[in-house]
DNA sequence: CGCGCTTCAAGTGCATGCACTTTGGCCGCG
DNA sequence: CGCGGCCAAAGTGCATGCACTTGAAGCGCG
């Protein structure tokens, strides 16, 4: 990732710097949904002033990472239900396309590159969920790059992002075993130039995840406060354990990168 | 009817004002590729500071409309041949989605909208092409719409917008009568829930309108100026009008769709 | 004891100023 | 006559200051 990073295109890179620290605090969930990133404790911690850091926070939130609110605070963004799905449905969508593209495609390099990927995720399987996701999600962009082509890569990305953040609302604590043995063979398809058969793959992949992590609309964890609080006002009858404490927000002052 | 937009999200509105009117502009190629857009002429032009001006171009840049160079003035984007190719191609991907997801679904109210729109368009194709252009791109946009989807929504915009760029890059005069029909008829298929009908419809109408539209590589004509001179640094021998001469990136056919 | 108003601090919205970079013209030199 | 370097104008990069908005604590009133 440090490689293509003085092209001389894009902002300065004081900007492109915090977007991706950013952008890796929140999918590695550093950052929760609705954390909230006041701009000058940004700067401050970036070293940078004020306007940078805005400036960043206006390209995350065109990524539809973090959301803008007139005169208010900026927060990661907190995706509803309908949306995570959504996005779920667009990814497989934009994922056929980069296996279309790819399949039968692949020098040796890179399906060298993808199956070394794949080791680092077996690796890492042990280590923090927040890693392993990480690397999942960074295989698809991985993908994405390979196609060559400049927006596929961006909107997989962008998509790619929202889904591991859609994942750490809407997921249980995570279970990527079998993601990695899908990778596998998807590989093996592509190389093999098998495109049909690699994107059943990837659809029956990105569905099993979708499925597996997704777990139903009931109780968003980081939503809005008053969500988790919707069952206690129902009635008094021992709510079950929710370690959250009420009104002064467990998140303490502001919360930065990790 | 330029008034509201803001429910209270989105940065002030001034921005996004001028975004709109970039954004504008640019469909309808008042203002072509390679154009020029310094931040203090902007922020003339709309009574606001550079601050903002920047702000909306950094906008625009991520949306892939403008492309931004350090230390350089912001100019209209020019996308290069194969980028227009992978557009089209996306945005078939993405448009497939939105089909899918109308089919059946639309409601009295949404198709007698869209039946406006393109009688607006049928009205319109007397007028300029620029205003031509603009409708069918609304049109699109505002199928995209309807599935409420927001992702959705930002990404179909976001390409169609892009795919105007091209046009006004790669395409001849235009020619959007069949376009028309080609529009009421897939309100009909939606309308009537014949999703693969519909499908294979809207794969049609981009395929075509993109072959169409779309005149090979040769003179791409705000492209970089060193593309078009150099087949002349080759010899001096009669340059040919058309002959592909650099050994540039594959102009090799790549699947359009399928 | 609770409820609404006031007041204040945290934070954003935006403009402006200054430094640095790029560009293109001008001039002197070969 | 051409060529390369100097210089000023134009433009961006970024920080900072001030006004305005918002949220909440504090306070008086019922």
């Amino acid at each position: 990732m440090a490689r293509d990073e003085d092209k001389d295109n894009r902002v300065t890179d004081r900007v492109g710097f915090i977007c991706r620290s950013l952008r890796r605090a929140i999918i590695e969930q550093a950052l929760e949904p609705g954390a909230k990133l006041p701009e000058d404790a940004l700067g401050e911690r970036f070293g940078v002033s004020r306007t940078i850091a805005r400036h960043a926070l206006g390209q995350l939130a065109a990524e539809g990472l973090v959301e803008l609110r007139r005169n208010r605070i900026a927060v990661v963004a907190t995706p509803s239900w309908q949306e995570a799905r959504d996005t779920f449905d667009i990814r497989l969508g934009l994922e056929r396309l980069v296996v279309r593209q790819l399949s039968g495609r692949l020098t040796k390099a890179q399906v060298a590159k993808l199956q070394a990927h794949v080791d680092a995720e077996e690796e890492a399987r042990n280590g923090p969920d927040a890693v392993s996701i990480r690397l999942a999600t960074e295989f698809h962009v991985m993908l994405a790059v390979m196609t060559d082509s400049p927006i596929l890569i961006r909107y997989v990305s962008e998509i790619a992002y929202r889904c591991c953040l859609t994942l750490s609302l809407y997921s249980r604590p995570h279970s990527s075993e079998c993601a990695i043995s899908e990778h596998r063979a998807l590989i093996a398809a592509l190389a093999a130039g098998e495109t049909e058969k690699a994107m059943g793959m990837m659809d029956h992949h990105l569905d099993s995840v979708a499925s597996r992590a997704l777990v139903a609309p009931g109780k968003p964890r980081g939503r809005d406060i008053m969500d988790i609080l919707a069952p206690y006002a129902e009635a008094e009858t021992a709510p079950p354990e929710a370690g959250k404490a009420p009104a002064k927000g467990g998140a303490g002052r502001r919360k930065t990168t990790a």
